[in-house]
DNA sequence: GTAGGGTTAG
């Protein structure tokens, strides 16, 4: 008898096929996929139900969304399987127009939605403005009987917590009738309530459930945390009956967002497991508050530690290096991107571009800028707002004009940054013509950080009266911002009795900040009016006010000097008045004419 | 279903 004889290696590359195509969805390297992708099409499998959704997930995992697109378009007929797989992709890449373009594709070509297209399409749901297209599925699902998957009502719950205090209270209403409630339910339910301040009816909750998981400990550490309230997130943390890198973390976090950087720093260094967020939450914290040595120390370790930063670590510490001006740190984190990737995403690009500007690296600033391939309109925003704040509106109205060219329309923040541009460089009438071209020209209803660009613009520049009667005549309710805005330029010009008048109306909105009054007192003494400085700091110290006297600080080699006003205690203040000095006359030459005080 | 994340007037 002759039996076949197989080529050893056969079976084993058949088997390693298989392997490869019941694992793809999980597959992460592009490479790799496009290989099995190769050998699905020679095996004639591309059409197969089973193996086209792992092939979507999988260009779906490396960002690849044009690909799962290209691999769906070939497919004749989907079926849901596809459809959903086609969903969950779009989800992934945060393009949820296109997830609900291809559930409502599925509908008319007479696919019907089963249990898990309905859970997807409420992943895509983010956010406050989603709450009716939350509230149409959730008729859908009810019509179709899909809650008896308990999946389903726990994403709907999901998705209404995180679109604002209305939709929690339809999560609330959906949870009470729930017939079997599981711990994600539960979980999901004081999720919500914690994101929108019900904290203690989240806390009423957790006392109440059967069963609690980290998850639940979790979420409400979280609770006292972002309530700010963190002698209750301690209590609670010492309370738990276990701790993982999320809780550890999460105080961590707190302690840092509330400015002791001691006791986070105690508990960081205490905690048994670290990852990259808790590192991320550390470095960011001595970052934020300016502690420049300590958070290159910590940059430097946690790369010695093996760990490379993410998209997440760098957007985050390169914030909070914009905040305080870490140029030398912000520079590193670039330097880190250029030695682990070939190239950044637009968010770090941007996020890069803020941080030079904001450090005073203008020049490095544009040419990041210059470099980013696919630029959105935060990257022209950020470029913006930086021409703007160092003074160059011409650069700034230019890059605005490249800008439009280049088919972005503008939206509300790009006119922060126009305004603001107009006011640092005195372009006054340019100003009110862009304001005016607003609404105007691009249908954008000016805001109230709008009008207070406006009311700076116009009280730099001196027009005191109009900016006055544009305060009383805004369609929104004036601010403190706007009313402090308009107290400094009163005192720019000497406008002493409308200054008082400005000063009732921020005793209303916040009567206890201090430089409100010291502002007026500064006027008054200026003016010469004694008797009434007298008067605004007897009232202060009735009060039991003090102003906290500001303070700029600057990084060189690694160490931060601050400054104060009359501040003598640097070791080289000598010199340091001396060049001042040099440079007010420097400024006199050139016809500018300072504020005698 | 839980921790870190880009632009915004004084």
């Amino acid at each position: 008898m002759c039996v076949p004889v197989r080529k050893p290696g056969w079976v084993s590359s058949r088997r390693l096929f298989e392997q490869k195509l019941s694992d793809l969805h999980k597959c992460g390297n592009l490479i790799q996929i496009k290989q099995v992708h190769a050998q699905i099409i020679r095996a004639h499998l591309h059409h197969d139900p089973y193996v086209v959704p792992k092939l979507i997930a999988a260009f779906s995992l490396c960002r690849q969304i044009a690909l799962a697109v290209k691999v769906f378009d070939e497919i004749p007929e989907p079926n849901v399987h596809v459809y959903n797989a086609m969903i969950r992709a779009h989800t992934q890449n945060s393009q949820s127009s296109q997830a609900f373009a291809t559930f409502f594709n599925m509908q008319s070509n007479g696919v019907l939605p089963d249990n898990f297209t309905y859970s997807l399409l409420l992943k895509a749901c983010l956010g406050k403005t989603w709450f009716h297209v939350i509230q149409m599925l959730h008729t859908h699902i009810e019509k179709c009987g899909f809650c008896s998957d308990i999946f389903v009502p726990n994403a709907l719950i999901d998705s209404y917590s995180k679109c604002g205090p209305v939709g929690v209270s339809a999560a609330k209403k959906l949870f009470m009738v729930m017939g079997v409630r599981d711990i994600v339910s539960w979980n999901s339910m004081i999720g919500g309530l914690v994101k929108f301040g019900e904290l203690g009816e989240a806390r009423h909750l957790f006392d109440e459930m059967p069963e609690r998981d980290f998850v639940t400990w979790n979420t409400m550490l979280d609770g006292y945390v972002k309530a700010g309230q963190m002698s209750e997130a301690f209590e609670f943390f010492q309370r738990m009956p276990e701790r993982n890198v999320v809780s550890w973390s999460t105080i961590v976090s707190g302690y840092s967002k509330a400015g002791d950087m001691e006791m986070a720093r105690m508990l960081f260094d205490k905690m048994p497991v670290k990852n990259l967020v808790t590192w991320t939450i550390i470095i960011s914290g001595y970052a934020k508050k300016g502690i420049a040595n300590e958070a290159n120390c910590l940059y430097d370790q946690m790369e010695e530690a093996g760990l490379k930063p993410d998209d997440g670590t760098i957007i985050s510490i390169l914030a909070a290096c914009a905040e305080s001006g870490l140029l030398r740190l912000g520079e590193k984190v670039h330097a880190s991107i250029e030695r682990n990737r070939y190239r950044c995403c637009t968010e770090v690009s941007n996020a890069l571009v803020d941080m030079y500007a904001k450090c005073g690296s203008l020049d490095e600033a544009y040419k990041v800028f210059e470099g980013i391939r696919k630029k959105d309109l935060i990257s022209w925003n950020v470029m913006l707002h930086g021409f703007a704040t160092h003074g160059h509106g011409e650069k700034a109205l230019q890059l605005f004009a490249r800008m439009k060219k280049k088919g972005f329309s503008p939206d509300a923040v790009t006119f922060i940054g126009i305004l603001c541009a107009c006011t640092h460089a005195g372009l006054v009438e340019e100003g009110l013509h862009y304001f005016q071209s607003m609404d105007r020209e691009y249908g954008i209803v000016p805001q109230v950080e709008h009008y207070g660009c406006v009311v700076d613009l116009l009280g730099r520049g001196g027009r005191l009266e109009e900016a006055f009667r544009l305060v009383n005549s805004m369609p929104v309710e004036p601010n403190a911002v706007i009313w402090s805005s308009f107290l400094g330029a009163c005192r720019v010009h000497n406008a002493v009795d409308l200054a008082g008048e400005v000063l009732d109306h921020l005793a209303k909105l916040e009567s206890s900040n201090p430089g409100n009054f010291s502002m007026l007192s500064n006027i008054y003494a200026a003016a010469g009016n004694w008797e009434s400085v007298a008067n605004m700091r007897l009232k202060m110290r009735s009060a039991g006010m003090q102003k906290a006297s500001g303070a700029s600080s600057i990084e060189v080699n690694e160490e931060v000097h601050e400054f104060k006003v009359f501040d003598e205690s640097h070791p080289q203040s000598d010199k340091i008045y001396h060049m001042i000095g040099k440079l007010n006359q420097d400024l006199k030459r050139v016809g500018y004419v300072p504020i005698v005080r």
